[in-house]
DNA sequence: ATCAAAAAAGAACGACCGTGCTATTTTTGA
DNA sequence: TCAAAAATAGCACGGTCGTTCTTTTTTGAT
């Protein structure tokens, strides 16, 4: 806790806390990779010590309880949809051309498999469903998460709004709800019933809503389909013939 | 095991097994209320003991093992869902309308709290999550319930196309995924976020799917809007002032 | 009232959980 | 090189878990 008395305390803490930090930081990074199988309450800290090669108490010390291991996996998350999705985007003029980026790396890290990315599951989405009904810090971390992005994503839409792309007469919140639709329906059809039109579904889900709230759906179409191209052609044929969707059978 | 020797064993055993299987109805009963708030895996034989008042193994002999306590609660949960939203939705005409009230009643039983309805939670959506990449015979009697419902959904939209007022050339798997994506939503700001404006979001954005792939949006608008009235007039206030989202906020 | 079967309780088990505590090892800066 | 400090290991505790076994209570037809 003290400091050392003598001379140049300052980076010799820092280096200090180097080696503890960077361990640390490998335990959160196994244990959002844990999280993704197990779900976010699934994590026990003798699974980790495990995938660690670690004693239980070794980990344990890093966080001083379980929750704090949970909360720090939901910012560790966090920061990584920031890097990875949030950020990115901000590089793209805003308006349409941004929120579509931000939508479609949204899907993109929603329909990957756990083991692509390094951005692990969904934990906004398995996360919401696990503490919905459980008060505490990790709901709390996760609420906040969720919000921030949220926020992200409406401002772009009221930006899209505010450069004449989309009509301005419908409430960024009715667009949000149904862009969020369209990326837990890719959720629940990838994940879940392991559909393998999800990725083709959503991106058609989401040029509908585009171009039913644009102004001039003749002009965006183009930027429209351009965006969405990509996750059109990573699909595994357009034209499937007798592979029936798990929906169908 | 073998029946008595003695004369009218058939009736006798059944009443025998009344009591039994009274019992047992009442544990299902108090477990899918438990499901609803801790989930599905999150289920332990000790909690729905000490909500029954009886002891763990007592429950425990009902059923053999936890994970066929569970496949019983997804069996209930099917059979409530299937007797309260399917079966009434048949007396309703084939087509829109039936689709409609389909829909509506999905939404309903979403957006309720768990003690308003003998429907708890939604066990389609937080069971799809909790088990996604869990296989064993939770997750096969889920996906087969889902299945079951989706198929029957699905049939709606055929028929609303067949009957001319959906347009025939869109893919009923489409409009499918984008009317989940509208249930998916209303229940993550519904239950996670606690937005007070979640209902009104999916009823207005399930109008905007309906009315994007009706034949004649003009004729069908009415038959929508009155579907959707319910839903929209259950609101707090429609006018509410000041009253700030947590999507807003 | 009797008696066998069914239902429920009770106790115990091995396993894992999170969390403290005390050693021991490793790292660190002078 | 050495001592302080940080990181990790080891161990033990109380608790809950699912499951098995045995015993008791309850049930229902004779």
């Amino acid at each position: 806790m003290t400091k050392p008395l003598a001379s140049t305390p300052g980076p010799a803490e820092i280096a200090k806390l180097a080696k503890g930090a960077q361990t640390r930081a490998a335990i959160v990074d196994a244990a959002l990779s844990l999280a993704a199988q197990e779900g976010l309450d699934g994590l026990s800290l003798g699974m980790v010590a495990l995938a660690m090669g670690m004693s239980k108490s070794g980990v344990f010390a890093h966080f001083g309880s379980r929750e704090e291991l949970q909360c720090s996996v939901v910012r560790e998350y966090h920061e990584r949809f920031e890097r990875e999705i949030f950020v990115p985007a901000l590089q793209v003029p805003r308006g349409l051309a941004r929120l579509l980026h931000m939508a479609t790396g949204w899907m993109g890290s929603t329909a990957q498999p756990n083991d692509a990315s390094r951005l692990y599951g969904s934990l906004y989405i398995s996360g919401a469903v696990e503490f919905d009904d459980r008060p505490g810090d990790v709901r709390d971390a996760l609420s906040e998460s969720v919000r921030i992005w949220m926020d992200a994503m409406r401002r772009a839409i009221v930006q899209s709004q505010t450069e004449g792309q989309l009509r301005s007469d419908v409430a960024p919140d009715q667009v949000l709800f149904e862009l969020h639709g369209i990326i837990l329906s890719l959720h629940y059809e990838t994940r879940f019933l392991h559909g393998p039109q999800a990725l083709r579904h959503a991106a058609t889900g989401l040029r509908g809503i585009l171009l039913r709230h644009a102004v001039n759906p003749e002009r965006e179409a183009a930027l429209i389909d351009a965006a969405l191209a990509p996750c059109l052609a990573a699909l595994p044929d357009a034209a499937a013939p007798a592979s029936v969707s798990v929906l169908t059978s």
